[in-house]
DNA sequence: ACAGAAACGAGAGCACTGCTCTTGCAATTA
DNA sequence: TAATTGCAAGAGCAGTGCTCTCGTTTCTGT
């Protein structure tokens, strides 16, 4: 039987890992379009046929590091959110917020891998949907709490959300939230990312001098409009 | 002299536009990924090499792509934009943030091309940094419009954006804005793109249902925000 | 313990890519 | 008319993803 499931099993999920640490190696000077099977094999001392007993095709390998990068960034996120459990909800979504951007700022080829533009043909399997879900999941649990903590729910002016949003699914992340309240918590959220990929990608350039500060004043304008407790 | 530029001047203005005509439905279909010279030059009947006539390099017509693109975009929505001169700020914003996805759904791929993962070890040359401009200047003219039609300056809540914002840059776009406001300016300016790239990647399938009415919502509720004129 | 099966890495090879260089021909210029 | 320039074609180079075959090593069932 299988009690230490083998030299040999052990060795090859090993290699796998040897494999994606290199190509996150390689991804992280050259971009996801740079990156090449091999290029990997080469650094690592093999044939790129070889490489086609781990990952059946490119695409597969650039999935398992989608996949890798989604649950770092998430668990970086999800630690910081966590550790200040007992903070008020406006410094856990500045200290969530500032996470992501650390993250993005030291992987900006994995940040753009998850978020910038989608190899074509490219279908996310389930269990990267999973895993994208985590950050979202923050920033949702923190405005959950947050209203959770207030009396009178918020009341949230008035918008019916049913039309346009998947309520049963953002009730599971928020269930103290107003529904009417959903479309800001998607917009903060849709905001955060948009504003990093506009920085990442030199769309800033023109008018923001200090990328640091800007996104500091984003993130409090945010926090304010959402009416998060101090 | 050159009266007439000579047949041949005229044959290769017309060369280029063809190239860039059939690398465009190229584009449409695979992706700036996927667009390969030699399918550019199988499908005009030519050999790869006599692309290099006209540009010389992929990436540069990948650019050129880019430039007029961004002036497709940019004249598509200063259309609409000062068509409804007389209108309301909040009707006109409305109007534009509209027609920027009407053009992104109408060219996804392109979209893709001018705010999505940047072509690793590209450089915008000066000309396209203008071309850039003019959809963002579109969107400063709103707000400077609306705040210009009111007696007193709307007092942007005493955020100070010296520090981190190019207030002379922004001045030039909207000078009818108080320097407080800017940023709100820039965060409603981002947004919509980020919606937008969000959107066209595919984040936002687990939470909209119908991205439509939420792309409409979440242009209300920015004019709201920045207290546009009704 | 041993035979059969499965996994592994090497190597050759295919079709494709961007790009370069040379060669003959056509259009332009002096 | 003679020389120059612009053009497309073709061959070729280095690189890519991917497939297939072939010995060798490891695991498995009897």
């Amino acid at each position: 039987m299988t009690g230490e499931q083998g030299v040999r099993a052990a060795a090859r999920v090993a290699q796998i890992e040897a494999i994606k640490t290199t190509a996150r190696e390689l991804l992280k000077e050259k971009g996801a379009a740079g990156l090449s099977l091999r290029e990997v094999a080469r650094e690592m001392g093999l044939v790129s046929s070889a490489l086609y007993r781990y990952f059946a095709t490119r695409d597969e390998l650039l999935t398992a590091l989608i996949f890798d990068a989604y649950n770092d960034l998430g668990s970086a996120v999800e630690r910081v959110a966590t550790s200040d459990e007992g903070a008020s909800t406006t410094l856990r979504w500045r200290n969530s917020c500032q996470s992501v951007r650390t993250w993005a700022l030291a992987h900006p080829n994995e940040f753009a891998l998850l978020y910038g533009t989608p190899i074509p043909g490219y279908n996310a399997p389930t269990g990267t949907i999973a895993a994208a879900t985590r950050v979202a999941a923050v920033f949702g649990s923190i405005l959950n709490d947050d209203r959770a903590q207030k009396a009178e729910m918020a009341e949230g002016r008035g918008v019916d959300v049913r039309p346009f949003l998947s309520v049963p699914n953002l009730a599971i992340v928020m269930p103290a939230v107003d529904p009417a309240e959903y479309l800001r918590g998607i917009m903060a959220w849709t905001h955060i990312f948009g504003h990093l990929l506009f920085e990442l990608f030199g769309h800033l350039v023109g008018s923001v001098t200090d990328p640091d500060l800007a996104y500091s004043a984003v993130v409090d304008e945010l926090a304010e409009w959402l009416q998060l407790s101090e």
